[in-house]
RNA sequence: GGAGACGUGGCAGAGUGGUUGAAUGUACCUGACUCGAAAUCAGGAAUACGGGAAACCGUAUCGAGGGUUCAAAUCCCUCCGUCUCCGCCA
């Protein structure tokens, strides 16, 4: 959410990031709601104060019974005023929460991915002297899948992998976990159960009713829990309530958990191969620092990303994010694309997102300025580190031979004892 | 799943209805003493919101929410969380 002083101030400038992001402009129910809650705060504190200095001196009273009587009057005047008061401070919280985070001025500006940039494009598609087999072929032909069965007894949009393509998957993992702990980030393995207000406060969904997110979530029947649908629900809330030193920031997470996902809006797409689940597993890299630094850990958690895609010699691409297609929450957006040669396309492996102070502030997450002590919101930035089983895809269908063999990348030759090829007519 | 205990400021820990935003200890910051440090002494220091140019003033906050009362950290209810024992278990 965004600070109400900074709605008052910037009228403008809230109006038009609701405009570019394609979102429900309230600034001007808010800002009468604004003005009668600080009224009626005014109004109710000046009486509370009255109250509270009667009240104080009841006990050494001589006559205890008419202030008695003045305190229970002034009492029942507070009660009606408070009663307005938390009407309009629910609507106006409610409000507050569907005012888009002000996207960045570099941002390109558009209503949807029509309008999204490449802005960095590398290595070239490999050309095949055979005929190349897309991703299912290659998992029916080595055995490292079993579709229909698992559709079966687990239901769509589930998946297992076998053999050889398990093992690529952990290596996988594991090279990009380490990788990120040798760049000062600290591994956290999350859980995927939380509870709504978890998942409400890393900003994706608007309003004060948790309930928007039944259509999207998991809710776990009978409980008050729900999965969650990325570590970067339970990472955006691992400091909620703290004020950080300053000296600590930044902090870099990685963090690693399955993923939870209803697809209730993907009906139909990708329905054949490793692209789409409701549960998958993702290493997600999150960062907390001070909101001048965000555009600096962008970059670098763009440029891991990169190296990533890079080490698993993979053909990418990186986009900028439209205004209207990179989300409620945030400041900017770039994907990461790999080459998916059998769809002759590059897909989303990654999104790299800068949030501002906007989770920070619905988890209450700041740190305390080293020269002036002020108390101030963190910024919150979250990216892809690696997301799986999709990533097999590309590496897969990149590297594959002419007998359905797969080559091995070279930084995870070490994690996959020494393999060059794994699968392959025998 | 069964039984019990508990939740106060950075930490420890008083406080069972009134002058307690909260004793005391400790950690922290500033100053004095010192060549410097330790020790000692003095002082300072929470967060949010509202008002104010500011100094500052007011209100709220003792896990969260609600209730009783003129008045709640203190009494009642609900929820959340922690701990201990038993059971079960990777």
């Amino acid at each position: 959410m965004l600070d109400i002083k900074f709605i008052r101030e910037n009228v403008d400038i809230v109006k038009n990031a609701c405009k570019v992001k394609g979102f429900k402009d309230y600034t001007d129910e808010i800002i009468v709601l604004d003005t009668r809650v600080r009224e009626l705060k005014t109004l109710t504190q000046t009486k509370t104060a009255e109250k509270n200095k009667i009240t104080k001196e009841i006990p050494t009273a001589a006559d205890k019974t008419s202030l008695i009587a003045k305190s229970k009057t002034i009492g029942d005047e507070i009660a009606a005023d408070i009663d307005e008061l938390a009407t309009k401070e629910a609507e106006l919280n409610d409000l507050l929460h569907r005012v888009p985070q002000i996207p960045s001025s570099d941002a390109p500006v558009g209503k949807d991915e029509e309008s999204n940039i490449e802005i960095r494009r590398v290595g070239k598609p490999k050309k095949f002297n055979f005929e190349l087999r897309p991703q299912w072929d290659l998992l029916d032909m080595n055995n490292w899948w079993a579709p229909e069965k698992i559709a079966q007894i687990c239901g769509t949009r589930t998946y297992a992998l076998m053999g050889e393509a398990a093992e690529l998957d952990l290596a996988i993992q594991t090279f990009v976990i380490q990788k990120l702990i040798s760049k000062g980030f600290i591994f956290v393995q999350c859980p995927a159960i939380t509870k709504p207000q978890t998942i409400f406060d890393a900003g994706h969904f608007m309003g004060s009713d948790l309930s928007v997110m039944n259509n999207d979530v998991f809710m776990l029947t009978d409980t008050d829990r729900c999965l969650a649908g990325t570590a970067e629900i339970v990472l955006n809330s691992l400091h909620c309530d703290e004020i950080l030193p300053e000296s600590e920031l930044p902090i870099k997470y990685a963090g690693y958990s399955p993923c939870f996902r209803k697809e209730a809006g993907a009906a139909g797409r990708d329905t054949r191969g490793l692209v789409r689940f409701h549960q998958f597993h993702k290493v997600e890299q999150y960062i907390y620092c001070k909101p001048e630094q965000s555009d600096e850990m962008h970059e670098l958690l763009l440029n891991n990303l990169f190296e990533i895609m890079e080490d698993l010699e993979l053909p990418y691409r990186v986009i900028a994010s439209s205004t209207g297609d990179m989300g409620f929450n945030k400041v900017k957006m770039h994907d990461v694309e790999a080459w998916f040669p059998s769809e002759d396309a590059y897909r989303e492996l990654g999104s790299c997102s800068s949030i501002g102070e906007f989770q920070a502030r619905r988890t209450n997450t700041r740190f305390r300025e080293n020269g002036t002590n002020d108390v101030k919101f963190c910024a919150t930035l979250n990216n892809t580190g690696i997301a799986l089983p999709r990533a097999i895809v590309p590496v897969i269908e990149n590297h594959q031979n002419a007998d359905g063999s797969v080559n091995i990348p070279k930084a995870l030759q070490p994690l996959m004892g020494g393999r060059k090829t794994i699968g392959g007519r025998k």
